[in-house]
RNA sequence: GGCGACAUGGCCAAGUGGUAAGGCAGAAGCCUGCAAAGCUUUUAUCCCCCAGUUCGAAUCUGGGUGUCGCCUCCA
């Protein structure tokens, strides 16, 4: 398999440390707001990889870190008169189902930073003492000269940044480059050697990181915005306080756009995800994240949605036949096109149209096409499951279609054979009727020679 | 100013030296009481422009033009 490694700026073979285990980590969010396309943009490119290594055999680690103690979160905690953890916490929730609605798997650790202060701490101590960082007014500073590979990541020449760093109103660093590890702050703080505080956003993750993967890990993923600083300052951070390489394969997602600028919470130009899921099904987001290369801009707009929606549904709408598990998927040309496409840098689009292959297979009868795609489909997240309604939904439509008929239904069985018969004494005033009727409810009826079923829309 | 990415049909997009995958939209037809789904056929002599290398370039080199991103919180 081959990735794009950001720190060589060139695609290069994976080798995960020890043999078929990886480790991988992706900053997670900030829990403060919801999130947005932009979000599950990284968040589904990041799961399919995630996905897609397991699928290789690889016993994955896969950590994403939940940013609890920001800013943002106690200015909102202030403004809601709520505590920061009511704040953060409310918004984890929401986060949390956001990316279940997207069908991401869940990460297998999902560290808190406010759990992992301990961390954090002694990671600043360490550098501390090794020199490479220094406290000051109750605020400790990372001495980024000290640092000879700073800006190895983000490609820029140190005299350029210098040139761009400032200090801060009340700040008293020995450089400009120099950034926080921790912050005095004795109205939310937490006790520290250096007195009351919190960590700087960086530290979070290379504590995060090295609390439950390790010192030096395989895979570091997230939007290609965190690469400077963010990125960078871990680097120095865990290269400093470890004294051995910190990461070895640098992930970056490209950025959804809008209006081709950059959709973010800054520039408020954004569509929550839960506004999005209202028009359109996980399976179409998915479908419209992965039909661009992740390194890729994507733009957004209504018409690529809805060309995404129909897109999928093609392959949704497949002739289904039972899963056969007995058959060894890794003998066929597609399976062999899918995993070449996708172990070259996760090539979704090339992986896709093999999926409209099988598709189109399956629809004429080939009889392994059906098994291969759903598997296939699914490593890279996609689902076959049905909206389904639940026993009162069915009820209220029920009521609602037996009104509009003036006849008493209590099945959809029932309807189906009461259409059926007017539509055998060639009844198709009453025939359509029904099939209005039901579609007012969002239920649509597809008629075939082995009779008649029915569906939600959509 | 520094660093970087991208430019392929109406739209999205793959393709990094050997003659343009795939999807959406459109068109024609089959099927169908209607509908939905499906099936068949069809849509780029050409890949931003100019010059060069080569038997041969969308693909390599040089020079333009345009768009976007990072350099500050940001996925």
């Amino acid at each position: 398999m081959r990735l794009y490694n950001s720190y060589n700026k060139r695609v290069e073979e994976f080798v995960p440390m020890e043999e078929n285990k990886v480790k991988m980590y992706v900053c997670g969010p900030t829990v403060y707001d919801n999130a947005h396309l932009g979000h599950a943009r990284c968040y589904i490119t990041w799961d399919v990889l995630y996905r897609y290594l397991k699928f290789k055999g690889y016993d994955v680690t896969y950590c994403r870190n939940v940013t609890d103690v920001d800013d943002k979160i106690l200015k909102k905690s202030e403004k809601e008169g709520k505590t920061p953890e009511e704040v953060s916490k409310f918004w984890y929730n929401k986060f949390s189902e956001s990316m279940k609605a997207l069908n991401n798997l869940s990460p297998d650790i999902e560290p808190f930073a406010t759990k992992t202060l301990g961390e954090m701490i002694s990671m600043n101590k360490d550098l501390i003492e090794k020199g490479y960082a220094y406290e000051s007014n109750g605020d400790v500073y990372f001495r980024v000269k000290k640092f000879a590979k700073y800006g190895s990541l983000s490609g820029q020449p140190i005299d350029q940044l210098e040139s761009g760093a400032r200090i801060e109103v009340g700040e008293q660093k020995e450089d400009p480059l120099d950034f926080a590890l921790w912050k005095k702050d004795e109205k939310f703080g937490y006790k520290s050697p250096w007195g009351v505080g919190r960590p700087g956003w960086h530290i979070e993750c290379s504590a995060m990181s090295r609390k439950y993967l390790g010192k030096t890990i395989d895979i570091h993923a997230g939007g290609a915005d965190l690469i400077f600083p963010h990125h960078e300052n871990e680097i120095a951070q865990s290269e400093c306080a470890n004294g051995c390489k910190f990461v070895n394969y640098w992930l970056h997602n490209g950025f959804v756009t809008i209006n081709k600028e950059k959709m973010s919470k800054s520039l408020g130009n954004f569509l929550t995800i839960d506004d999005l899921l209202k028009n359109y099904d996980s399976n179409t987001i998915r479908f419209f994240i992965l039909t661009n290369h992740y390194r890729m801009p994507v733009e957004f707009s209504d018409e690529a949605l809805q060309a995404a929606s129909n897109g999928i549904k093609r392959v949704m709408n497949v002739k289904r036949t039972p899963i056969n598990d007995s058959i060894d998927i890794t003998e066929f040309a597609e399976y062999k096109e899918f995993v070449e496409a996708m172990d070259d840098d996760l090539n979704t689009s090339r992986a896709l149209a093999v999926l409209f292959d099988l598709t189109n297979k399956a629809n004429k009868g080939i009889d392994y096409a059906y098994t291969l795609l759903y598997k296939l489909a699914s490593t890279l997240g996609f689902t076959f499951e049905k909206a389904k309604l639940t026993e009162e939904e069915l009820g209220v439509k029920l009521e609602t279609i037996s009104n509009e008929l003036g006849e008493k239904f209590s099945s959809m069985e029932e309807i189906i054979e009461r259409r059926r018969e007017a539509r055998t004494q060639k009844n198709w005033e009453v025939a359509d009727k029904i099939r209005i009727a039901l579609d007012k409810e969002g239920i649509i009826l597809k008629d075939s020679k082995e009779g008649t079923i029915w569906e939600l829309k959509g």
